[in-house]
DNA sequence: TAGATTGTTAATCGATTAACAATC
DNA sequence: TAGATTGTTAATCGATTAACAATC
């Protein structure tokens, strides 16, 4: 076993996009007082291989151990340093829907860093209200939310049809990523990010998958 | 051009990923009036190189036109019958909290197939609420909701410390499918399918791709 | 016709898996 | 010590991209 090498600097994507499920995979061994975990207990606990496991952990920096595995502390450490569970993400949800607010109110956000700074609407009928602790605003204002409370990131949780305008809005507003709930195919420049977490793609995908036929691979 | 090969029997994992956005693409250059649509207008929408948008219509039963593109209409009735969005897809909802009365409540869902048929709650005081016209139930009840309502896929909008109980019992009752909302890795047998939409990995993923350096690729 | 675009083959790229020496 | 497990290299696998003849 040659000596770890320090600090990994670069990261696929997919192995980018493993991080958070190795992060509540670890949290819970370390929730059970487990001390040490071989990469073939990750990979049962996410789904991979043993190998694509010690192929991803070789991009953290933190070395295992022969014969033992990873330790848990430390590999937990890594990973919220890595995720920003340390810092503080503000993040601004446009679209105080139920969809919406139930992320403004969503107890495991701020545990995991992320704070919800302002929520806005289009519907004159929701600002004013309260949701989460915050007052909805009216979505014209967005650009001097954006500002004054230095959001990094922001939330698309309207429906489809006003998706793209609202991403627009924030990408001028100068926030860095966004997370689309909604079913639309967001289009942005390219120094701005998203990523969806689409339930309706997901429970089509589901469809897909349930037929059987119609899928190949693995 | 050779002639279109009927019924491609077996479709790669990411292209069937793909096949929503296609579908919602689709949908608005139809909604718009648009006839025909090209490989390379289609893959800036989704954000492809039209190579990948052929690569991927080449395993839907239609074929395209030399100097026109592909035809609008009949794309979207291709996509939608892959899709089932003209089938009635049964879905049971596990937590009544904000995230699962948004899904139950979404209107989008009807549009696309899917139509929530019960919806589940562990805490006793919202049991019996209404929520999108549907009553909550004790949790305790699922497996005879699933069976009497026939529900193919479940959703899981709980928090992550009971998600995999809420996985187990859903698999018991016999869904075939597994929407997952929550932060964790969801395990299932072989035969059930999960599809995570997780918004707090999602956010995590933002920050990570947001450190610039970081990513590696494309 | 000339030019744009498909459908398909082949090349490239990159992720996953296998294999195994190092080593605890 | 013997055996389990890492870290890393090489092989494999599969997805994406490039290229181009067919053709509308």
């Amino acid at each position: 076993m040659r000596t770890a090498r320090r600090k990994a600097r670069t990261m696929p994507l997919p192995v980018l996009r493993r991080l958070p499920g190795y992060h509540h995979a670890v949290a819970g061994f370390r929730g059970q007082g487990r001390e040490w975990v071989s990469s073939q207990t990750l990979g049962r606990a996410l789904g991979l291989t043993s190998s694509t496991v010690r192929q991803d952990l070789s991009h953290l920096d933190l070395a295992g151990t022969a014969k033992r595995g990873y330790p848990v502390g430390e590999l937990d450490a890594v990973l919220r340093d890595r995720l920003g569970s340390a810092r503080t993400h503000r993040v601004v949800i446009v679209g105080a829907g139920m969809l919406g607010s139930a992320l403004a109110e969503h107890g495991e956000l701020a545990t995991h860093g992320f704070r919800p700074v302002a929520i806005l609407d289009r519907d004159p009928e929701r600002v004013g209200q309260t949701v989460g602790g915050l007052t909805v605003k009216p979505i014209e204002g967005l650009g001097r939310v954006v500002k004054s409370t230095r959001a990094e990131l922001g939330v698309v949780a309207v429906p489809s049809t006003s998706a793209q305008a609202v991403a627009d809005l924030l990408v001028a507003a100068g926030v860095r990523g966004l997370l689309n709930l909604s079913y639309a195919n967001l289009r942005v420049p390219p120094r701005t990010h998203v990523v969806n977490a689409r339930f309706l793609a997901g429970l089509q995908e589901l469809v897909l998958l349930g037929k059987g036929s119609g899928v190949r691979g693995p």
